[in-house]
DNA sequence: CAGTGGTCTAGACCACCAG
DNA sequence: TGGTGGTCTAGACCACTGC
């Protein structure tokens, strides 16, 4: 008799494997389960609960739970700070500030901020090091009206991204994945060959309705973003 | 009084902003919050369980909850069926498999597998088209050993990823994603320019502890994986 | 050892929504 | 409108682990 969650999860996973429950098809209720399995309702909710999240059930009040189709794979990235990043690869991290200027942006970035046409933004230019080689190369649009305070800050010695990530937490934001070749001066600074391909994340982050920095990271060649699905 | 584990959660997570909690410093205990807030230790748990998941706070018996300095930010992905991918853009999908042999993969291939030298795999390679325009480039290698079944079937019809995700459910597997060039053969099939910078995806599938399959995507041009963090 | 989080139970109320 | 999942409660036992 199945007692902990777990058990009752892993249960209920291996008859969604099996096919005794099937695609498209309604499962017992949680307490028809529960009477069954000798366990709480609780227990059997935990577990379907955990189930319905990973992507497995579909569960609505009164319809009932049913087992999902072609149930979709989900990859879990970790957005790491840089400079951990680095770290944790065993290397020395350290970084330049190419550029800091105050500067109205090109429309493409100001359109991904919702601000006017003559807003000013802060911009910065940084190559971030792994054993003093280039590792990335960041280009970054930040909305000095939604965090004055940086302007003051000492770029050279804490950047940007792990300023912000101390000072505004909890923001959301999205990301966009892609390749992109090298143009020259990208190549330069990333010691490869013109027109190499390059890994390239781009993210926006905000707070509430307000966009508070546009951030976009050329990595070195032969960089790979891993997980484990 | 909060009642809800949901306001539990955003009052705790606004102690977390607010900086009522610093970070790295150990919080009260659930029975002392759940008397604080008036609801029961449950109701407590549930809310400090899921801020720990999304990773704000590590939890310890004994050692107790507290905040992380730096929270990671987690980004999912949904790992689409690429006729789905494709469909769900509005465009008519279809394939063409160019090619499938059985044959011994280069050792690198082979050592993703875990399989002696001399093992044979089912190669399959394949283009994905969204609207007759090439999409993604599939090469695959798929270990029958494990997937027997897949030997009969006719993958002009229905390609192979989507078969495996209907008869192999609920394995587990790796994903690594880079940029690539694109070299001579890969560009006139994907019709874009030799070198070319491509985004590149690659998937390793197990079950237990059998590897299922390995897929390499290279993708067209301008492709980009989004996703909300 | 003792305090913490992890979990189970039984019973209860409620929101939602398909029929 | 009734059945379903979503959730709360109070009390309990247990596993882990820092001291």
């Amino acid at each position: 008799m199945a007692q902990g969650w777990q058990e009752v999860n892993a249960e209920f996973m291996r008859r969604i494997s099996a096919r005794e429950w099937l695609p498209d098809q309604l499962i017992p209720a949680e307490s028809e389960l529960a009477a069954e399995l000798g366990c709480s309702r609780v227990t059997v909710n935990r577990a379907l609960r955990d189930l319905a999240q990973r992507g497995f059930l579909e569960r609505k009040r009164k319809a009932g739970t049913r087992v999902i189709k072609n149930p979709e794979r989900k990859a879990t990235f970790v957005i790491p700070i840089t400079r951990l990043e680095i770290e944790n690869r065993g290397a020395v991290y350290s970084h330049q500030l190419l550029k800091r200027e105050i500067k109205i942006p090109p429309p493409e970035v100001l359109a991904r901020f919702r601000l006017p046409a003559d807003s000013p933004l802060l911009y910065l230019n940084t190559l971030h090091l792994a054993d003093a080689k280039p590792f990335v190369l960041e280009e970054r649009w930040v909305n000095l009206a939604a965090v004055p305070e940086l302007e003051a800050v000492d770029l050279q010695q804490q950047n940007a991204n792990e300023w912000l990530v101390n000072h505004v937490p909890f923001s959301g934001g999205d990301l966009s994945l892609g390749a992109r070749a090298a143009d020259n001066k990208s190549a330069q600074l990333l010691h490869c060959g013109a027109g190499d391909a390059l890994f390239e994340v781009q993210r926006t982050t905000w707070q509430g309705e307000q966009i508070i920095t546009f951030v976009q990271l050329l990595h070195a060649p032969d960089y790979r973003l891993l997980t484990v699905l």
